[in-house]
DNA sequence: TTTCTTTGCTAACGAACGTTAGGAATCGTA
DNA sequence: TACGATTCCTAACGTTCGTTAGCAAAGAAA
């Protein structure tokens, strides 16, 4: 097993998320991650200017990898709605699965950005929303998906979707494309028996 | 429109709530509370222990709606288990939507309670879940409902649940027991147009 | 009227917070 | 050898934190 030689920088960012996801940003202090660093509160400062800036790149970086997800999985218009919409699922998945600490420092910790950050990322968020919201309107129109309210069944995708990092633990029995599956099943074809 | 009169102590207790859903429980100052409330921030002291006695009685609280509504939606064991399911989803989304605010902090606060009442706070969320894991394994092995990994189906169905809270607002054009209605419909039946 | 409970105040406690200033060690590069 | 970056330290700054002590006003109960 080899480990690849980060930055000191990329170091702090890292070990920062693992503390805001688990224990929140509020509640993660300076000196907190620096002795989860090895380093003192105030050496911190030479590498970024302050703790907002850590929950800033996180979040913003990890939107850049959802859109970038989604952006590929459904950029292929010949394909029929449903299809396409799989893809998303199981890029917005494999995003949630690559990094979850990241991932639940960005569905959960956002609010504490202060403004203008914090609009900035829920337009972003909304815009990301709407990409699914349409192509499941598509679908719906072409009568390839049952879907009386697209926005609806949009948030009850997502939903589904964004609860993951809350219980997955990598190395577990399910390896990501396994779950990114068996979610897409569940979601497209739903539990009750029919047919 | 009639307003009951709480007690101070549930003003305090509301307050609390709707302050530690929007601004998160370690980021919510004593003295943020008392200022919401018009009061200075010693005075509170008069009617509480402490602040995370807030969250303690709002957490349990919640546990305690969730298993009655629970018991109450499943008792009826004549039933096949999958209408017994669809109940257990109504009674979850209105518990949900009854105290939007405490289910937020309920659902994502928790991890700021002290031991032993977090680990306790666990232990009963653990529970919980595996009531419908052990209902949505009923159906399956019924032949009611296509599940062949329960737990897995549970969390996902859970999952859809719970991220309500975030983008559900009173009054909006969707009343509770619509809303219950449809991401019943929407996770039993899927999307995908079949037969 | 007296007494107790409820409710709230002011003032302050020690601790922890994010952050900064100024200096020292280490290192690759000129 | 000298030099500029990089990295980290100690010490401290002003602020805010949860909480407490002691006291006062008001209303209910006796």
């Amino acid at each position: 097993m080899e480990t690849i030689q980060l930055s000191r920088k990329d170091q702090i960012d890292q070990t920062a998320t693992a503390l805001f996801r688990t224990r929140g940003f509020a509640a993660t202090s300076m000196r907190e991650l620096a002795a989860a660093l090895g380093m003192e509160a105030g050496s911190i400062y030479s590498h970024i200017r302050s703790k907002e800036e850590l929950l800033h790149r996180i979040c913003f970086r990890l939107a850049d990898e959802f859109f970038a997800g989604f952006d590929e999985a459904t950029t292929d218009t010949a394909l029929p709605a449903a299809p396409r919409l799989r893809r998303a699922v199981e890029s917005h998945v494999r995003v949630l699965t690559t990094d979850v600490a990241a991932s639940a420092v960005f569905l959960h910790e956002w609010r504490h950005l202060s403004e203008p950050a914090r609009t900035e990322f829920l337009a972003l968020r909304e815009r990301y929303e709407a990409g699914f919201r349409e192509l499941i309107a598509e679908g719906a129109s072409a009568g390839e998906l049952y879907a009386p309210d697209p926005a609806f069944a949009a948030l009850t995708l997502l939903a589904s979707l964004n609860w993951l990092p809350t219980w997955y633990r990598p190395g577990g029995s399910l390896t990501p494309p396994d779950i990114a599956h068996r979610l897409a099943n569940q979601l497209l074809f739903g539990l009750e028996v029919r047919c």
